[in-house]
DNA sequence: TAGTGGTCTAGACCACATC
DNA sequence: ATGTGGTCTAGACCACTAT
């Protein structure tokens, strides 16, 4: 027959259950609100739990649904936008920076961190973590990497580690004079450490900022930091306060 | 009694399926070699298939497999580095960019869009469709929101719409003089067209790249960039070369 | 047509937060 | 103790690719 082929696309269920979810949640809830529970809203929309999480993940995925064991799932705030700048020429931990010194310690680094550094596979260095927090929650957690080379002179710090010792390695880092840094950007799954720091569960989605901190003839310093993806919007530059969003939104009472 | 909290953690079996696969995939596996199946993977590691794939779900989103349906799961090649540079003063379009036009519509833009452009929820803006390619594999796809009034002078373009107008459109941008941009990377998932063009399943993990052009008092053109999350790395200036990976990496024979 | 990954079901139990 | 989301099972069927 001279039919033309008509929608033969079984669109997934789930993916339905997507767009019907995330059309009621602009137009039947507020910021913060608790929806349903996951075997209540599966049994209103006659599908099995598992398809209902299937369309829930999605929703979390992309920010507008925010979930916590024990608790229930809210409806999740606009991503907040996090500047990762392009071009702030100052070390990490610059005055006025945005990241809290946690702790340091000396240690020998993933195998492909002492390949980029160009130190040996077997060679320990400074390992800082930080931690960074915005509007009162932590948005990423970092691993910076310092050669020993690059913080020559660390003989009047004591401490074997902590943040003072933080303090001291960042210090004594400001003291090289910067080239440049080079920035990368990839999806990941959090690390236990860091999902722990996050607030989130091992594996959650996060962006992975890499930065190569170059002075002279070299890696001066590496920065590995993972934002949480699903309440981030990393921006470069002055558009922080932009809000690229999806339909209205309103606040809970 | 006085005994310290033993790891009383019992860590989840997927996640340590993970861990396994990984470790396997380095030193058993060359990159485009295929795996078992899901079925007989299942049963090799005595767990049931839907708790093998939330593994081989994360290690895809992490960009180590890549899965086919109809195919089979692959070993991933590291992920490319993609430019997307933070201070090209250029418009879109200009000479030498890394995209390639393919449609060009007018039409009444999301009022995510209308309201960043600020112009009305119901007026109508040039829409420039555009893909990018690296390697010969498709990485991105772009949706270019012009408003009329960037681009006044369109008297001489007859062609209501394909890649012949997107480029017409494309090259009056040019006369406008360019302020700045600001860009913005968040997680999203892809939409329908976007998956096609990708050559990935709608709601696939995607970056998305929302760039604003500004001209003179306002926003004359904003683009929204969805890249494929599992082999894209994007790159901030000139660090596309360098690899941040895991591990052995092999070629397959 | 055979084999792959993708979707879906109807259960069960567990870890965690809260009361 | 209760209720939430997180994990896991053992099936079934579907959509797609390749032969």
């Amino acid at each position: 027959m001279g039919t033309t082929q008509l929608e033969t696309v079984p669109e997934p269920k789930y993916w339905h259950l997507k767009t019907v979810l995330s059309e009621a949640l602009d137009s039947e809830f507020s910021v913060g609100e608790i929806l349903p529970n996951e075997r209540e809203l599966a049994a209103r929309f006659g599908v099995a739990r598992a398809t209902l999480r299937q369309a829930l993940e999605q929703l979390e995925l992309e920010g507008r649904l925010q979930r916590r064991r024990g608790v229930g799932t809210t409806v999740a705030p606009p991503r907040v936008g996090v500047d990762v700048g392009t071009e702030q020429h100052a070390w990490p931990g610059a005055a006025g920076d945005a990241w809290q010194p946690v702790d340091c310690v000396q240690d020998v680094p993933p195998a492909s961190v002492a390949d980029v550094l160009g130190t040996g596979r077997d060679e320990p260095v400074h390992t800082v973590r930080r931690s960074r927090v915005s509007h009162g929650q932590p948005v990423a957690a970092e691993l910076l990497y310092i050669p020993a080379s690059s913080v020559p002179d660390l003989s009047a710090i004591d401490a074997p580690s902590g943040p003072a010792r933080a303090r001291a390695v960042l210090r004594e880092l400001q003291r090289l004079e910067l080239d440049g840094q080079e920035r990368a950007v990839e999806l990941g799954s959090a690390r236990a450490d860091d999902a722990k720091e996050l607030d989130r569960l091992p594996g959650a989605p996060v962006l992975v900022v890499t930065t190569r901190f170059t002075a002279g003839d070299g890696i001066a310093a590496l920065s590995v930091a993972t934002y949480r993806a699903d309440t981030c919007r990393l921006t470069f530059g002055d558009s922080a306060g932009v809000e690229i969003h999806h339909g209205p939104e309103r606040q809970a009472s």
